[in-house]
DNA sequence: TAGTAATTAAGAATAAATCTTAACTAAAAA
DNA sequence: TTTTTAGTTAAGATTTATTCTTAATTACTA
């Protein structure tokens, strides 16, 4: 398990491998997503540094994540909402989805991890990853939902 | 294995059921779905009924797939791609992503299907889904790479 | 077969993301 | 430290996907 300041190095040597500078923004930016569980959106990410960083355009935002995201330091998660969320990439992982207030969780699953690909798969092509989406309610929408009644 | 008269029949008595009235364009839209094995976008599927229906607008297409989508005829694909994708519901499967071209692929995995989910789910709310999504390059792009050098 | 309620078409409107340009700022190199 | 160079900002225009509005049309009902 890497520790915040390993992690932090690992961003910094990439940017400096690809020649990319080391500014406050971007620091920022990959320290927030770093930081946060919940797979923000560029305009949230914005929204929550535009208090440190006042001068900050959502513009930078959006641009800084897809530099990062050509880096492999970030990962697009795939949703069906019209926003993009943006995770930094650490570990492998899954995701849950609430359907009901939009939640994002991680969850891990070494047998998955560990196991091999169906024949089905046989001649698709080259294989990069593989992922587990699961969909249902958080818990925390079935708690509030048996409040309401 | 359904046949496609009895996923038509099946179409319309959903629609029936929840008061739908059955349009020529709400059957055009949902066969064209069915018969495509592309996941594709509520734009192509415009384009490609614009021959056999010359009026039919791009709002009739988004509005008829959020309808289905809502019935449960019709599933939008997670994508990273700011395009929804769509496809018809008719079993279970999972889908290979081609980072290069965007195509999609489905395919089935009945070990997985089969299989219980992990401890770390324990207590995440209530389980509706799960899929697999495996990303990589597909065996055509891998060939067309392979021609050109 | 006429009535009516749902549905559609067309175009306007919105939202997310990206582009443009010029002026400015900061990081890395000399 | 100074210079060079890449990156950032601002502001507005643009693009792309999707949704809204309104008036006309159409499928089902009586």
């Amino acid at each position: 398990m890497a520790t915040e300041q390993q992690v932090m190095a690992h961003f910094e040597a990439t940017c400096r491998s690809h020649g990319l500078k080391l500014t406050h923004q971007r620091l920022e930016i990959y320290r927030a997503l770093l930081q946060s569980a919940e797979h923000p959106s560029a305009e949230s990410l914005h929204k929550q540094l535009e208090t440190r960083l006042p001068t900050l355009s959502p513009d930078t935002v959006y641009r800084t994540l897809a530099t990062f995201e050509q880096l492999g330091l970030v990962k697009r998660v795939e949703t069906m909402s019209s926003q993009a969320r943006f995770e930094a990439v650490i570990d492998q992982h899954h995701h849950f989805f609430c359907d009901q207030c939009g939640r994002l969780i991680d969850f891990h699953w070494h047998l998955f991890d560990t196991m091999g690909l169906p024949e089905s798969l046989q001649g698709i092509g080259k294989i990069r990853d593989k992922n587990v989406v699961v969909h249902g309610v958080c818990e925390q929408c079935l708690t509030s939902k048996k409040n309401e009644s």
